[in-house]
DNA sequence: TCTCAAATGAGAGTAACTATCAAAAGATGG
DNA sequence: CCATCTTTTGATAGTTACTCTCATTTGAGA
């Protein structure tokens, strides 16, 4: 007897999605299947809420779109707004940022690898792909209310970081309010980005945003 | 045909409280009662939370508890997290950080209003009350959502401030920033104290938070 | 007291989930 | 190639948060 909106241990799948081939590792058989599922459950449903909206999709349609009964969708995705929140770049980030000079501030090591990424790393189709998850979770409350949540993405991602380069075992509240920080810039960011119809540039948007957060005490 | 998880016009209620006597308006008897039944409804919500937990809680129980029907319940709160959400403190905090020095950083005013306010603000009672709705928060992941979303809650009221207090029609994204950055630290500050079991100063606390803030450029 | 608007309750329906269990399919060792 | 073992899948039935609609009640105002 849970309740819809509810907690519910994810999968703890790596997420892997357009850079499989990232960890060298050869992917099994049963490995490529799951991949491939999970990129196609994500793929329709995309273009079925871009066809008909968030609300009138249902998971069953997804399911059915992508040829798999129910109950797989909810084994990939067990709640309809993870199918727009599984991020693959956190990693990437998190190997960026280790490799940066230890001595540095945080946040500057985040604004140089952060914007440095986003300026690179976009391909037109992975930018397409973006924007339209941006421009569904800055229309849709519920989507972005999972994505400010924050546990899976980028926050602990970051605060693992900071704990980790303070040579900590747990954070302190310093730590968690500068990687909530961050992340709430980030997310911000890229909502405004979409907000706009995602005709900035949004390297140039995430660089304005993180110098802004240095100077916040003068503003 | 509408998602549970998705977005829905909120009454619209001014929210009303504990500080009922707020705008000296006399109330009719109709808005007497309705009052009534809005502080039953939380009040037996937050025991039976208390009691047997969120999730095996159900709407149709609190309903029961408080005697009305499932129908009047979701009159009153669309969505079951909004039992836990509703902020009386928002109109107050406004109106102070309004009063202070136009050409002050507004960091500055924010974290010298909200000290003060949570240092003077809390009776014991209102105390248990805000812990226990953040002890919530921080075990039920779909109440954290919905607290995070922020667009009711004091992203938004600050973001009003800030586009105000810039003269601007619109909020820039430096100021989307800004507001997003205090609140998360909000947010954040008042989970690290439930987390810690609400043994701290929450005043010391949100301080340290808004003050590590200022310095983020350093860390 | 009569009238009108607002609040309530009842009932039926939808869709996102959960739990369980049997069948299918990949991995593995011989 | 086969036999076993494990993982993934599908089917089915159930729970619960929420929506819609409409008839009934109840407070407001003349």
């Amino acid at each position: 007897m849970t309740t819809p909106r509810s907690a519910r241990p994810r999968p703890s799948d790596p997420s892997p999605g357009s850079l499989e081939e990232l960890a060298g590792a050869p992917l099994s058989l049963r490995e490529r299947k799951k991949l491939r599922t999970r990129q196609t459950l994500r793929r329709e449903a995309v273009r079925l809420f871009a066809e008909q909206g968030w609300e009138a999709t249902t998971v069953d349609q997804i399911a059915a779109a992508a040829e798999v009964s129910p109950s797989t969708f909810f084994r990939y995705f067990p709640v309809k707004e993870d199918l727009l929140l599984t991020d693959e770049y956190d990693p990437l980030m998190a190997e960026a940022i280790r490799a940066r000079p230890a001595g540095e501030p945080f946040l500057t090591s985040a604004r140089a690898v952060l914007v440095g990424l986003v300026r690179r790393m976009l391909s037109e189709q992975e930018r397409a792909e973006l924007y339209e998850r941006m421009r569904l979770a800055a229309s849709v409350p519920s989507v972005r209310a999972r994505m400010m949540e924050g546990a899976g993405q980028p926050r602990g991602m970051l605060l693992d970081l900071l704990t980790e380069r303070a040579g900590l075992d747990a954070p302190t509240l310093e730590l968690r309010i500068t990687a909530a920080a961050i992340s709430a810039a980030l997310t911000e960011t890229s909502l405004y980005w979409a907000d706009r119809g995602g005709r900035d540039d949004l390297a140039d948007l995430l660089d304005l945003a993180l110098e802004h957060l240095q100077g916040l005490a003068a503003h």
